[in-house]
Order: C-alpha cells, then sequence, then structure tokens
RNA sequence: AGAGAGUUGCCGGAGUGGUCGAACGGGCUCGCCUGGAAAGCGAGUAAACCCUAACCGGGUUUCGAGGGUUCGAAUCCCUCACUCUCUGCCA
C-alpha cells in the first residue's frame, strides 16, 4: 500500500508512475485520496473536541457524586445525550471515510521505481544478460514431460487420480532430484547468510492481506473457508509476516531469511500449451529468500539477491538471462523486479525460474514493519524477495537442457553430493 | 472435540465501574556519587492519530480482537482468537 504522506509530498511523480503501470486517471485518483484523507482529519479534529468534552463532563460528574450531589449530577447526565448523539455520527463519518480511503489505496499497485523501463507486457521487458554455455544438441532434444515420462520420475496420472491436474506425484529418482535440490538450495542459502525458516503452510487473512496477495489476488489462492485460513501461494507470505507490527532495532537490519515450502496456486484462467509438464502447477516446491532492510539500501540488496540466485544457475549450469521488468509486467506490489529465464532448447523458449524484486514500503506499510532510528523516530523499512529457487522449472530444465543421446540426464556437479547419483537412466 | 483457568506496559505482576496510561518490583537510558566499578540516590522509559510553524505544548484512542451496557469500562455483558490444565482423539 502506498504510503499517504509521500502521495501528498509527490503526487505528481508518483500518478506519473502509476500511469507508467497503466493506472487509468493516476492523479485524479491520487487527488481523491487526498481529498478523503483531508476529510478525515477534519472529522477526527471534531470528533476529538467531542470526545474531550464528554470525557470532562463524565469526571465532573463523578465528583458530583462522591460530593452526594445528586441532583446536580443528574442534570449533567441529561446534558450529555446530544454530545453522545454528534460523537456516534461524527464516528460512523470517520470509519466510512477510511474504508472509502482504504479501498482507493488497496486498488492500487506499488508505483514502479524510476529506473523501471515502461512497457505494457511481456514484449516490453529489457534483456540486461545472459550467461552461460548454449547446450549443443547433435540429437533432437526431447521436451521435459516425455523425459519425465521415460524415466518414470513424475507422474501425472496418479497426480490427477489422487487430487486433480497439476498435482503430479514425483517417483523414485524424481523425488529424490526434488529433495536434493531444496537441501542444496537450502544449504547455499544458510552459506550466503539467510536464516531457514520452516513456517505453517496456511495463513490467516491478515497475513494474506499484508504481503499484496489480498484483495488483489483473492481467487489465485485455495481458501479453507471454515477456519479461515488460505494455503500460501509462496513463502513469501509467512516468513514476511513474521515481522508484522514489529519495531526492528537497527543492530538487527538487514534481516536474511529463507524457507522451503510448497506452493498452492489454483491458477484460474491458466491454459495452453504453455501450461503442459511442469510448467504451470497447482502444487509446487520452492526455496524463497526474503530481506528486510533500510530504505537506502535495498536497491543494492536487490542486486545482492538477484546476483545471488544467478550463481545457483551457473552451479547448476544452466544457461540463463537477466530480464529487467518493464512497468506494466510487474507484479501489483513490486516496484522493481528482476526475473531469470533458462533456455529450454526443447520447447524452445525461456522459461522463468525465478523472479527477485523490491517491494519498497509497499508491504511494510501493511505490516507496519518499521525501524527506529537514532532520534528515536519510527521509519518503515523496505520487503525485497526472490525466489531461490522454484523447482518444477529448474527440474524442466535440468531434464531438458541435461539430456544424452542415449536419453539419460546427466546430473551437474553441484547436486551430487546430494543426489548421490551422477545421472538418470 | 468436552470441562475449567487465563490473556494488563520491555519483563514479572497489582487492579472488579470514576481521580487508571494504569500500583509495586525488575530491566533499560541519562545524571549524581566513585580513581574505576558495585551499591546507593535522582530523573526518564509504549504506539497510532488530530491541532500546531514546531522533534515545544495540547488533545483523542489503545489493558488479546470486535461489538454492547453506562454520563463514565482494564473492570459488567456478548462474540471470536490465542495460552495453560484435565479428559477425549491422534501423527
Amino acid at each position: 500500500m502506498l504510503e499517504i504522506a509521500k502521495i501528498r509530498q509527490k503526487t505528481e511523480e508518483i500518478a506519473g508512475n502509476l500511469a507508467r503501470k497503466g493506472v487509468a486517471n493516476a492523479t485524479e485518483v491520487l487527488q481523491e485520496i487526498l481529498r478523503l484523507d483531508d476529510r478525515r482529519k477534519e472529522i477526527v479534529t471534531e470528533l476529538e473536541k467531542y470526545r474531550a468534552e464528554m470525557n470532562q463532563t463524565s469526571k465532573s460528574i463523578g465528583l458530583l457524586m462522591r460530593e452526594g450531589k445528586k441532583e446536580e449530577a443528574e442534570a449533567a447526565k441529561k446534558q450529555t445525550a446530544e454530545t453522545k448523539d454528534r460523537i456516534k455520527e461524527l464516528e460512523q463519518e470517520v470509519s466510512d471515510v477510511q474504508s472509502k480511503t482504504k479501498y482507493e489505496l488497496d486498488e492500487l499497485p506499488n508505483a514502479p521505481h524510476a529506473s523501471v523501463p515502461t512497457g505494457k507486457s511481456v514484449e516490453d521487458n529489457e534483456v540486461v544478460f545472459e550467461r552461460g554455455d548454449v547446450t549443443k544438441f547433435d540429437f533432437d532434444p526431447k521436451p521435459h514431460w516425455e523425459l519425465a515420462r521415460k524415466h518414470d520420475i513424475i507422474d501425472w496420472e496418479l497426480g490427477a487420480k489422487i487430487t486433480g491436474a497439476g498435482f503430479p506425484v514425483y517417483k523414485g529418482d524424481g523425488a529424490i532430484l526434488q529433495r536434493a535440490l531444496i537441501s542444496f538450495f537450502l544449504d547455499k542459502a544458510r552459506e550466503a547468510g539467510y536464516q531457514e525458516i520452516q513456517p505453517p503452510l496456511m495463513v490467516n487473512e491478515d497475513s494474506a492481506y499484508a504481503t499484496g496477495q489480498l484483495p488483489d489476488k483473492e481467487g489465485q489462492m485455495y481458501h479453507i473457508e471454515k477456519d479461515g485460513f488460505y494455503m500460501i501461494p509462496t513463502a513469501e507470505v509467512p516468513i514476511t509476516n513474521l515481522y508484522r507490527n514489529d519495531i526492528i532495532a537497527m543492530d538487527r537490519l538487514p534481516l536474511k531469511n529463507c524457507g522451503y515450502t510448497p506452493c498452492f496456486r489454483r491458477e484460474a484462467g491458466s491454459y495452453g500449451a504453455h501450461v503442459k509438464g511442469l510448467n504451470r502447477l497447482h502444487q509446487f516446491d520452492k526455496v524463497e529468500l526474503v530481506q528486510v532492510c533500510l530504505p537506502e539500501k535495498s536497491y543494492d540488496t536487490l542486486e545482492e539477491m538477484t546476483s545471488y540466485v544467478e550463481s545457483l544457475l551457473d552451479a547448476l549450469e544452466l544457461r540463463f538471462r537477466r530480464l529487467l521488468l518493464c512497468s506494466g509486467d510487474m507484479s501489483h506490489a513490486s516496484a522493481k523486479t528482476f526475473d531469470l529465464e533458462v533456455f529450454s532448447a526443447a520447447q524452445e523458449r525461456w522459461l522463468e525460474v525465478s523472479s527477485v524484486s523490491n517491494f519498497e514500503t509497499f508491504q511494510t506499510n501493511r505490516l507496519k514493519l518499521r525501524y527506529r532510528t537514532e532520534e528515536n523516530k519510527k521509519i518503515l523499512l523496505h520487503s525485497l524477495n526472490g525466489s531461490a529457487l522454484a523447482l518444477p522449472r529448474i527440474v524442466a530444465s535440468l531434464l531438458e537442457n541435461h539430456q544424452q543421446a542415449d536419453g539419460s540426464i546427466r546430473i551437474p556437479e553441484a547436486l551430487r553430493p546430494y543426489t548421490r547419483f551422477d545421472q538418470i537412466g
């Protein structure tokens, strides 16, 4: 959620950036928010005047009662009725204005950072660089779903039988490969200074709201209505919410946490060839990084996190490219996002395997996550997160890029201590 | 899942309708004392919001959350969440 104080200070600048993200009438929307906030202040000022008056009167009634001046006390009581009604009215007005303001703010996405290119869709994303060896095949490379079937390591039909489409079953070496990747990613993250967290896989409404899933992505989460819980779409949600309503001492910063969790996504509306195989699932595994840092350091942190994830792809011997997402392709909450994509020779396209974002204060504003300055001021921190990494697409990339002429899959050196086999098949 | 007890400030813990933002103890910060330290003494020690040029000052709200009764609620009533104990069930 954007901060009202900042909207007030930099209305035009923010409006301009919101427009780049496709918000219609950005200036008008911001001005409406400021008008509502002005109105709120007016009402609050009046409200508090009446409340102060009520407090005064109540106090004096207490004194009169004590002194035994019953009639005087009764008379004073009668006089309060009008003020009381007025307070009720004003309270209703404040709450109306506040919910209107909140509604307007909730609708607004984060404003893209100045360095984010303007654009509407994936086509406008910028390729920052490509790295890694191009895999050359002297045979016809097969897509991962065929390889997985051949080696009987991933079974979509079984998953469909026991649950439904998009819930594959990993078997034998497939299951071991998953477990190996998770351990590998977690060990690397720990070496890089991240504390490992095992969070709950369901969260309450407050948590889903604070990181921006609600109300924006309501329909994308599995919702357990009976208990009011949401299945997490990413570990970002519980891990970032660890710090909801916290004031962090400066010497604890930056907060660096990571976690492995399954992720659950309804993916309502997805269809077509691009959702084949492991490309888009309802349940998948992911190791996620979350950092919370000082505002002035968040863009360095974004770079640091992205480079870190790239080092994982290097270790897995995968050719990748870094994309700087354009204003129109970023998620609701992000101010700047880098995507990392691995080239799949078999599918002849780039697969997104990681997304690293700086949310600036968009999440921390809802989280009320602040730090205390030397002067004892409370300032909102910045939050960032990144996948390191999402398993299905990494598995797909490994299968497709490391397949051999005989159909076997070569396991990259770095992963062998974890799989304890060098090839599949 | 059933029965009971509880949820108060950084921590412990009083407080059952008015003078309670909250006794008392501990912690922490600053000052005094000291060669230095301990002890001791003194002062301070929540958050959000409103008024204001103001980091001065004044005001409002907050004692698990939300609603209600009342002139007035930490204190009474209702709903919910959480914690603990016992019983039940079960990885």
